[in-house]
DNA sequence: CCGCAATGGGCTAATGACAGACCATTAATG
DNA sequence: CATTAATGGTCTGTCATTAGCCCATTGCGG
C-alpha cells in the first residue's frame, strides 16, 4: 500500500500544478538556449550585435561568467563571432539553413509528448492576447505599429518571413502591456521555432497566412474581440495541423 | 548618445521578451514561496501532511537540503509543524486569518504595477483554457469530475470557499492536458491569492459567482467555446474590478 | 601621436546548491 | 517486546554560480 492519503478532499490534480519545479535547469544551459532562441527567432539578425555582456548578463539574470561560458558555447557552434575593442561586440554569423525534412523529424522526435502540450499552450496564450488587445483602447502609435508590422510581414521574402512572422505575433502580446503574457507567448513561440524553421516557406502557405494575419490585425483594430480570437485560433490551428501531420 | 543601434529592423519590443531572466531568483526563496502558496491556496489544508521531503524535493526540482531550509523557514512563521518517526511528516497548522482590509492594502502595495500585469495574464490564460476545453472531446470521467467540483464549490461554506474555488478553476486548466497551461493558470492564481484571501467572502458575491461558475461549466460541457470564454471573462472581470476598486 | 572609452577576456575568493550517505525517532506489526 | 519501515535531522565533499576586480584590445577624437 502506498502512503496514506493525506486527507479526504485533497486534490492530486492541483498538487501537480503547485508542486512543480521551481527552476528550469542549470543557468548555463538555460542561457545557451536563450541565446540560440534569440538568434533562431531572428530577434538578433545576421550581422547584428548582441547587447554587451555587461548589459546582457543582468537582463538574463545570470553572472557575466555564466553568460560568457554560454556565448563561448554558441560561438563554437558557429552562431556568433566576438570582436574586442571599442565598437566591438558579439555578432551573429548564423545563417538559417535550408529547411530539411530530416531536421523536422528530428525536432519532432526531440519534443515527443511535449508537442501537444506546447501547441495547446500556444493556442491559449495567443488567442488570449489577441482577444485582450482587441478589447483595449489602443493609442495611435500602437495602431500604426501593428499596421507597420503587418506591412513588413506582407513585404517579406522567404528569407525574412519567419522572422517577421514572429515579430508580428509577439508584438500583439507586447501591446497588451503584460510582461507575463509577452513572456508566455515568447516562450510558446520558442518551443516551436525549431519545428517551424524546418518547414519550407511555400508561397501558397504565405498567401494563406497573409489573409489570416490581415484578419487578425483588422479585428484587433476594429475592437472585435471575438473575431480576433477566432482569427488567431484559425491561424494557429493551421500550423498545428501541419505539424501534427508529420507525426502520422 | 547611447550605443549604436544594432540594425535597422531590430525590434526592441521582441528583445524584451527574449532577453528576460532565465531564472526567477534563488532556490531557497522560490521554494519558500511555493510552500506558502500550496498552503494559502489550500492545496494542502490544515491538518494535511506535505509529501515526504524525499518526494517533494525532486518534485520541486531542488535538493533536499534546500527544501529543508525552506520548510524550516515556514515552520518558524507558524505555518507547519514537523514530526519525526514513521507516519510522521510535516503537517499544516496554518489557519486562514479573518480577512482584513489592512492586509489587502498591504498586499496591493506589494504588488504595485504587477497587478494589471497579473490580471491581464490571468484573463488570457484562463479564458484560453476554458475555450480550449470546450472544444475538446471530454471523457465521461472528465465530465463527472467537472460537475463534482462545481457541486463541491456550491456546497462550500465561507471557510472552504476560496479553496474550492481555486480547485474548480485549476481543474479546468488541468483537464486540457497541457502541463504548461496548468502551470500558467496556477501561477496566475498564486499571484492573486494574497489579495483574494484578504477579501471577505460575502454571501452576495458567492451567489453571483455561483451563477457564473455554473455558466462556465455548462458551456464547457455543452462544447460551446464562445460561451465558455465569455463566461470566464465575465467572471474574472468581476474579480479584477473588485481589486482595482481598492486602488482608487 | 596620445589618451580615452567601450568592449571582450580572464582571475580569485566567497557563497549557493547539490548528491549521497548516515543518524535519530516513531509507531505499526508480528 | 523486538523488528522494521518510514519519516525528519545532520554531515561532508564537490561542483556551480556569483560579485568584483583588473587586463587586453580596439577605434574615435583630440
Amino acid at each position: 500500500m502506498p502512503a496514506p492519503e493525506p486527507g479526504p478532499g485533497v486534490p492530486d490534480l492541483a498538487a501537480a500544478a503547485v508542486f512543480r519545479p521551481v527552476r528550469t535547469g542549470n543557468a548555463f544551459e538555460e542561457t545557451v538556449e536563450r541565446l540560440l532562441q534569440a538568434i533562431k527567432l531572428g530577434v538578433v539578425d545576421r550581422g547584428d550585435r548582441l547587447p554587451p555582456e555587461r548589459e546582457l548578463a543582468p537582463l538574463l539574470g545570470v553572472s557575466r561568467v555564466t553568460l560568457r561560458e554560454a556565448i563561448r558555447a554558441v560561438q563554437q557552434e558557429g552562431y556568433v563571432e566576438s570582436r574586442r575593442g571599442r565598437f566591438g561586440g558579439t555578432f551573429v554569423t548564423y545563417e538559417r539553413p535550408r529547411p530539411r525534412q530530416s531536421d523536422l523529424r528530428r525536432a519532432l522526435a526531440e519534443m515527443g509528448d511535449g508537442l501537444n502540450d506546447t501547441l495547446t499552450f500556444r493556442m491559449a496564450v495567443e488567442t488570449g492576447a489577441a482577444q485582450i488587445l482587441a478589447t483595449t483602447r489602443l493609442t495611435q502609435d500602437q495602431r500604426a505599429g501593428l499596421r507597420a508590422r503587418l506591412a513588413e510581414l506582407n513585404a517579406a521574402g522567404p528569407d525574412e518571413y519567419r522572422r517577421l512572422d514572429t515579430l508580428f505575433h509577439l508584438s500583439i502580446a507586447e501591446m497588451t502591456g503584460s510582461a507575463l503574457l509577452s513572456a508566455a507567448c515568447a516562450d510558446a513561440r520558442m518551443r516551436v521555432t525549431d519545428l517551424l524553421n524546418a518547414i519550407p516557406v511555400l508561397g501558397r502557405n504565405i498567401e494563406h497566412a497573409a489573409v489570416q494575419h490581415a484578419a487578425i490585425a483588422e479585428a484587433i483594430l476594429a475592437g472585435d474581440a471575438e473575431a480576433a480570437r477566432r482569427a488567431v485560433a484559425e491561424h494557429l490551428e493551421g500550423t498545428a495541423a501541419l505539424l501534427r501531420g508529420f507525426l502520422g
